[in-house]
DNA sequence: TAAATTATTGATCAGTTGATCAAATTATAG
DNA sequence: CTATAATTTGATCAACTGATCAATAATTTA
């Protein structure tokens, strides 16, 4: 019963229930928002009382932290996956730009709920979670950073600030996430192809 | 008294009066974000009686996009002033870059709050307004679409595809906007400088 | 099977929300 | 100065919020 960690009681039908739970968080807040997402309408979206959730979970916040880091592991294993199977720097690069797209439309769903979350959620001192920008916690991020340090020292890119071109790769992935108009009238298979393009440029050129 | 227009009774009390509120709107939006920025909390800051914003705005939804249109005139003007005054394409863009960034630190506050209400309000059919995505009606899209444009046609730029590029730029920078831990290990002059840097290389260079 | 634990529910709680309204205050006009 | 209109308030409203609790129901254990 009393593990050291805080609790930490996983029976199987725990593990599923929380699962399920999470599941129609996620089509909750994909289908009204974050702030319409009360625990009744979850509730209902997951066919259980209001009351079963906060059995399984310790409040709204709990629930919530605990879909947000089910959303994180998604996106990052998908993106990994795909990323660091390929051999040189380069094709690295273009598979982390392709994949972080390419997930957007595949698990729209996913990714609306994320960016749901992140842009309302607070922690105890509310501050917001997108004022936090982990960095240094987030694998994708440093995959990026890894991609475009190993570039430079295998003198196959050129030299430039890492952390910046790492943001500005980064930012132009999250523009077409967010920007609903361009999404519908350039498509993403011409988005990523011209991304790559621009950064070969900025990039692997002679600097 | 009346207009052919909604209503648009403005004495100057009235137009102060609103002015006041918007200003506490976005004091408290930055302070305890959108979600707890109740009326109450609004008044507080105004030092006004809730029912006060009730009598001069239709409902919450009209106070935030009254404020919402503040906050945007208030950043486009800023950076249009500051852009359209250079007389060449490059030192344009390289202006557009500088400025835009250049408007987060100055002007913080508002910035926040902007970001508040555009990911947090939506339209009566429950659309998020960050799926929005105005473009067209977006007049810092358009200029800097039209110094891609006019880059482009007097060969000082070379050839892409405007939209993508004009996404990518405006990405590289909103993604100094929100990640608070970049913004404190870069710093703005540093981080403006690099993607000049960058967008040169991938817009002026060879093609 | 019987006992004990775990899972689930409906009812209910106090707290907040945005909105409304009559009454009070202030400004404006005649 | 008086009457009329505009401004501001406190009180109050129903609706909804997240959370709690005792009472069942289901499952596990002995």
């Amino acid at each position: 019963m009393g593990n050291e960690k805080a609790d930490e009681k996983s029976t199987f039908i725990t593990e599923a229930r929380r699962k399920q739970i999470i599941e129609a968080a996620i089509i909750t807040l994909n289908e009204i928002g974050y702030v319409k997402s009360s625990l009744a309408q979850i509730a209902k979206r997951a066919k259980v009382s209001t009351a079963l959730i906060s059995y399984h979970f310790r409040d709204k916040n709990d629930l919530m932290n605990a879909t947000l880091l089910q959303l994180i592991t998604d996106k990052t294993s998908y993106i990994l996956e795909r990323t660091q199977a390929i051999s040189t720097v380069r094709d690295k690069l273009h598979a982390f730009i392709k994949t972080s797209i390419t997930y957007h439309s595949e698990r729209s769903t996913y990714n609306t709920a994320l960016i749901e979350i992140v842009f309302h959620a607070r922690t105890p001192d509310n501050v917001p979670y997108y004022k936090l920008n982990d960095d240094e916690d987030d694998p994708l991020s440093n995959e990026l950073q890894q991609i475009l340090y190993e570039g430079q020292s295998k003198e196959v890119f050129c030299k430039f600030h890492v952390s910046v071109m790492a943001s500005a790769i980064q930012g132009s992935i999250d523009e077409y996430l967010f920007n609903g108009k361009l999404n519908s009238k350039v498509g993403l298979e011409l988005y990523s192809m011209e991304l790559i393009r621009l950064f070969d440029r900025a990039i692997v050129n002679k600097c």
